[in-house]
DNA sequence: AGAGCACTACCTACCAGTAGGTAGACAAAT
DNA sequence: ATTTGTCTACCTACTGGTAGGTAGTGCTCT
């Protein structure tokens, strides 16, 4: 929010916010350059200059957003903790992750469902290392008895969506809860929630 | 996929499952009322004979799919068994709803995704009557012991996000499994998965 | 039986508005 | 003097929607 009017980020940077916040807000197809040059002040023109087209500024975004991404995971992944911890890190840094991206998020999530489509990258093709190795560390957990017997792979994907579902789908969960869902106790309720959850699934 | 050369179907339902393909591919604004019509092999003046509007013809389909919904998981909500086989029979009934129409999932993500901006209809509110229900239930089941202690809304909301992702997100979890998600052996691995996932975290 | 009429479902041709993108002028800064 | 950033003015393609017309169907009234 406050960098949307803040006059010391280069006109690049200014673009690159407002578009992320289009884009998560309408979609790809339902953001205009007109409502994101009109968000940072400038005409539609002008922006064109910064960026040769919509589909490369929509990229740009997307190459940063998950390249941060990735950055923070692999940090919490490559940590030292075993077992059941490791799970929690990695649980814990997902979430504070999300909750410092939410608008990232949505894209993230309009792009699973669109499959990919707008985009040279490959977003499935980027996670499924990480989806590989997090496959591999489960089975070793379960193998050794340290975590229940589940199916690795549909555990992952369960946690996937119960986790990203929270935050791209805020603007519904907001009703149900009676709540805005993205507020600093509800986010925080919610983490301590799944990772309650996930400890009585796997451990005994 | 039978029904879109279906000549015994009126003209009016071909449109209906032309939208709603179209629709669940690639969302309201990414899809245009050409798309729909040549789909259905007319042209779009055609098509507007028999829905005034665009707008109209997404409502249609939407309110004829949630009320679908309602229906089949009223019947599974109202049976008369209890304790940890209600819940395995409202999981295992959304799961065949879900199984049936995963079109109409990945439209309700996107409504989700948007808070429902393209249509009259609210859908939280309609939703809103079965999660307070389901409070009320889960409440009750922790209180008498036969649940784990969770908190009961955060637990739907967990729910939700790990039952609706796997049919939203379809095509980004065909490249995470290298195998289509929603062939009928993968999507009842998931099932099966979730409700001994929730097994596992619900009882002792 | 047949003329007239209304109705359905489709068409082509068009409308105004908006999309993404380009060309070229201008001003300021280096 | 060149580069950078912005502008206005324009382009083409396409959007949702309308106007007007035309087959065909079937009902009704002689």
């Amino acid at each position: 929010m406050a960098d949307a009017i803040d006059p010391q980020k280069s006109t690049r940077d200014q673009i690159l916010d407002e578009a992320l916040r289009c884009f998560a807000e309408r979609g790809y197809e339902g953001t205009s350059l007109n409502d994101i040059a009109a968000g940072v002040g400038i005409r539609r023109p002008s922006l064109l200059h910064h960026f040769p087209s919509k589909e490369n500024l929509y990229e740009n975004l997307f190459e940063r957003l998950l390249s941060d991404w990735m950055e923070r995971l692999e940090v919490s992944i490559a940590s030292p903790v075993s077992g059941w911890n490791k799970a929690e890190l990695v649980l814990r840094s997902g979430f504070s992750l999300f909750a410092d991206t939410p608008d990232y998020v949505r894209i993230m999530r309009r792009e699973a469902l669109d499959g990919g489509e707008h985009l040279g990258i490959d977003l499935a093709a980027v996670l499924k290392p990480l989806f590989d190795a997090a496959v591999i560390y489960l089975d070793e957990q379960m193998r050794a008895g340290t975590f229940r017997t589940h199916d690795s792979r549909h555990l992952l994907i369960t946690g996937y969506g119960a986790i990203l579902t929270y935050f791209s789908d805020a603007p519904f969960i907001d009703e149900l809860l009676e709540d805005r869902a993205l507020t600093a106790k509800n986010i925080n309720d919610h983490c301590e929630h799944v990772i309650g959850f996930f400890r009585a699934a796997l451990l005994n």
